[in-house]
RNA sequence: GGAAGCGUGGCAGAGCGGCCGAAUGCACUCGCCUUGAAAGCGAGAGUCCCGAAAGGGUCCGGGGGUUCGAAUCCCUCCGCUUCCGCCA
């Protein structure tokens, strides 16, 4: 969420930078709410005031000026209700307005609003082009049965996957892999944390109110609670409401979560295997930071991603998001995109984005520095990796002419097994 | 799910309906003292909102009510603790 004052403040030049990403600001509505909310807290404030204060003088009054002033007290109790009554419905409009508006994207990301749009920083490793044809991890793994697809839709419909034998202990030792490497030596904290949040977690990110079309939610009883999609939701919520002193920071938190995605409005796109599911499980990377050092910090956090996918031998590509092209609470977002030898292309498999202070703000995640000095804490978060696709990049870059696939050597002493066949 | 109790500042812990933004202790900051530190002494310090500032307002788990006036009384919700039930 913005703070109305700096959204808009012409050095912002927040109507400029949204546009940029398909979005009308109306500065004029916004001028109103806000002088319009202002003006009924002054008027509230002054009221409570002058009704102390006849409190007060009700104490030390005689019997025949007494009622005269609790006559006056009684008055000013009814402007305050008034005035309270106004604050309130101009701060929800408000408050409806700002958590709509999404966070300004950088100057330094490209224009366009898709994924043609963005802009290759760098690349790593050697794409593969073999002298055979390359199956897709669809093939691969139900050749090599540790894919199930059929069940998977018996057991919960489409967009499931199953994964039996090498596969789930493969899966298993991907995760922890990635959690080793983040905490060893990236000094990530790992966490375990709920993947049922409510409403307010939910909206301290940014997936709510506006996403709510793309998250599962559940209600049992009068109680409503929505399934993560990333654990980027409950770790950046760990420090909801508090204050993080600045001699803390950053705080870099990690965690392996279940993630479920309805992939509303997904019809029709990547319906095979394992790349789009409603269910998948993520490491996630989490950073808390001072916001002027954000940007730096995202750099830091690409390379965190990076050295997993390096580790694991996998070829890939860093991508700059258009800036229509970022989620709603980012300033800037690189991907990672894995190459596919199947596809013959580069697909994404981690996103990683600073937020600057706008979940911060949506969320009440506060600093204070050693002189006193308060602010919101910046965030920023990548995947480190997605498990599932993570599993499809290594059976496809990792096949072998007679179907067997390599697995990485990082991940060996994992798993137990060098090789699936 | 049933019964009882409890929710006050970073922590601990007082608090008669007006003198309570709230005692006291610890922790904290700045002085003094000390070769240095500890102890001791003095001073200061909460949050959020409106305001250019002066200043004003908010906040004693959340919400509502009674009253001229609520941390203090009433209702309600939430959380925690203990006991019982159920349960991986």
């Amino acid at each position: 969420m913005h703070d109305p004052r700096v959204l808009l403040d012409p050095a912002t030049d927040a109507v400029r930078k949204l546009a940029r990403r398909g979005f009308h600001l109306d500065t004029t509505a916004l001028e109103k709410l806000l002088s319009g909310r202002n003006a009924a807290i002054q008027r509230g404030d002054e009221s409570r005031a002058e009704s102390k204060r006849l409190a007060s003088a009700v104490k030390g009054a005689s019997p025949e000026e007494r009622p005269a002033l609790v006559e006056r007290a009684r008055e000013m109790k009814a402007t305050i209700t008034l005035a309270d009554e106004e604050q309130k419905v101009l701060d929800a409009e408000l408050q409806e307005l700002l958590l709509g508006i999404p966070n300004l994207p950088a100057d330094e990301l490209p224009d366009g609003a898709s994924d043609e749009d963005a802009e290759q920083v760098r690349t790593w490793g050697e794409p593969q082009h073999f002298d055979f044809t390359a199956l897709d991890h669809v093939d691969l793994g139900e050749k090599l049965g540790i894919l199930d697809l059929q069940r998977a839709t018996k057991l919960s419909g489409p967009r499931f996957a199953v994964l039996k034998g090498k596969g789930a202990a493969l899966e298993r030792a991907i995760a922890r892999f990635l959690l080793d490497v983040h905490t060893d030596r990236h000094g990530y904290t790992e966490w375990s944390v709920p993947a049922l949040v409510t409403r307010a977690t939910m909206t301290g990110t940014g997936q709510l109110p506006k996403f709510e079309q793309d998250l599962f939610r559940t209600e049992v009883a009068d109680r409503e609670l929505f399934l993560i999609p990333t654990a980027e939701v409950p770790l950046t919520n760990l420090h909801a409401k508090e204050t993080l002193a600045t001699e803390d920071l950053p705080l870099a938190y990690t965690a392996h979560t279940p993630c479920f995605r309805s992939e509303a409005g997904s019809y029709g796109r990547d319906t095979r295997g394992l790349i789009r599911v409603h269910e998948f499980s993520k490491v996630e990377l989490v950073r808390f930071v001072e916001p002027e050092r954000s940007r730096a910090e995202l750099e830091v956090l690409v390379g965190h991603a990076e050295a997993v996918m390096q580790e694991l031998g996998l070829a890939y590509r860093v991508v700059r998001l258009a800036a229509g092209d970022i989620g709603f609470s980012a300033e800037a977002t690189y991907d990672i995109e894995v190459w596919l030898p199947s596809q013959n292309r580069y697909r994404e498999i981690s996103s990683i984005s600073d937020f600057g202070t706008f979940q911060a703000r949506r969320a009440g995640i506060r600093t204070k520095s050693k002189d006193g000095t308060r602010g919101f804490a910046a965030t920023l978060n990548g995947s480190g990796l997605p498990i599932g696709r993570t599993l499809v990049a290594i059976l496809e870059q990792g096949q072998q002419p007679d179907g067997s696939v390599k697995i990485p050597e990082a991940l060996v002493p994992y798993t137990g097994f060098s090789e699936l066949r």
